[in-house]
DNA sequence: TAGATTGTTAATCGATTAACAATC
DNA sequence: TAGATTGTTAATCGATTAACAATC
């Protein structure tokens, strides 16, 4: 138990949605809970449940109680590594940037949304008391507050350009919400959030599936 | 080739990313690419590429030149099942919401996203020439429209009300974009679209994994 | 032709499932 | 005790990688 080395990438793949019900039966008041339990309300096998837990989890289950539902939310936040912080920014301050600049979510995952930066002066302000910049303070910035993460919520024909200038700038991980491929160099990271491409899965899982 | 039908689940999850690639790749007049040329761009392996290719394309690959971009990009998409139709609501139109709204990507993927709507008054009217309307005429809406996949966007203490109204409503199919569990039914299909997840393990994989 | 690239068969690797003994 | 639940070992399953013949 407890041996958060040899964690396979599917294993660690289902520990936010283990966390997400989690927190659920925490905020119910419930003290323990039990994989079966888990597995029936996620969908998935229990004793794979088992198996993933016992990889993170600090302290065995208990035969016929289950596992501490507190104890094991601590030990997956500290699994995913939810007690290091890191700051990032926001490239783009339309519609979605601006939403994501004001969202309240990031804060409990160790993650600081210092601000946001756009190439038009118009979009230069603040939003939700966080500031928007122009583009051209962007490489001040994420060099002064060691930002090594950017959001990038700008239109799909500025985004290779914005990916450029964020590079340059010293950022290594991209998370993409323009639904268009970017051309990056070796050491750095891009995760693509292309909201389309999630929702076309998730109607054609309806249908296609069962 | 083409056999689309035993496409294990992970060859179908890499089937977006090939297509944003070609895409750009077509973008700029590129007529034909090599295997070898998508892993590189990708970081994955040449001959994964082929075997996830040989599935999907109606056309094999040409030795000395590779797959056909325009043709490959028609495959994937008709894989994809980008040619069936299908309509959405957001639920939640705050911020976040209202952003999804006026997004235009949604239409090349086969979605209608026809309204949003909201518990709150003050919300409704229009968002880039899409209606808001009042939470009390989702049903209605919905049914008229033929509606079964819904985008909520709302607050965290009022997603699982807002995704029982949806399901009420006749919603099989939710994106969920609040941080929290749903409970629902079975016949249901809930997709996590967690943001703050999606940093955290965008942050941590630049500085574990190698 | 020579060379680059393809598709396929076999081997390896990893993850899931099944079976069962251990425990409170 | 009896029963529910756990953790683990072995077996199955699926996916990736390696090797190589086929093709333009």
């Amino acid at each position: 138990m407890g041996n958060a080395e040899n964690v396979s990438k599917a294993t660690a793949s289902r520990m936010p949605a283990y966390l997400r019900y989690l927190k659920g039966e925490a905020g119910k008041g419930v003290g323990y809970v039990s994989s079966s339990a888990i597995a029936t309300a996620l969908g998935v096998s229990a004793v794979g449940v088992r198996k993933d837990l016992a990889l993170v989890s600090s302290l065995p289950g208990k035969p016929r109680l289950g596992f501490e539902v507190v104890r094991l939310i601590e030990d997956i936040e500290k699994f995913l590594g939810y007690h290091r912080w890191a700051n990032a920014v926001i490239i783009g301050a339309g519609g979605l940037g601006r939403a994501i600049l004001a969202y309240e979510g990031f804060e409990n995952y160790g993650i600081h949304v210092i601000a946001a930066f756009d190439a038009s002066p118009a979009k230069v302000g603040s939003v939700g008391g966080k500031p928007v910049y122009p583009m051209d303070r962007l490489a001040d910035i994420a060099a002064r507050h060691l930002v090594k993460t950017a959001i990038l919520t700008v239109p799909r024909g500025a985004a290779q350009e914005a990916c450029d200038a964020a590079i340059a700038a010293g950022i290594t991980a991209i998370l993409n919400f323009a639904p268009v491929y970017l051309n990056v160099p070796d050491g750095v990271t891009v995760q693509y959030e292309d909201l389309a491409v999630s929702l076309a899965a998730l109607c054609g899982a309806g249908t296609e599936d069962r």
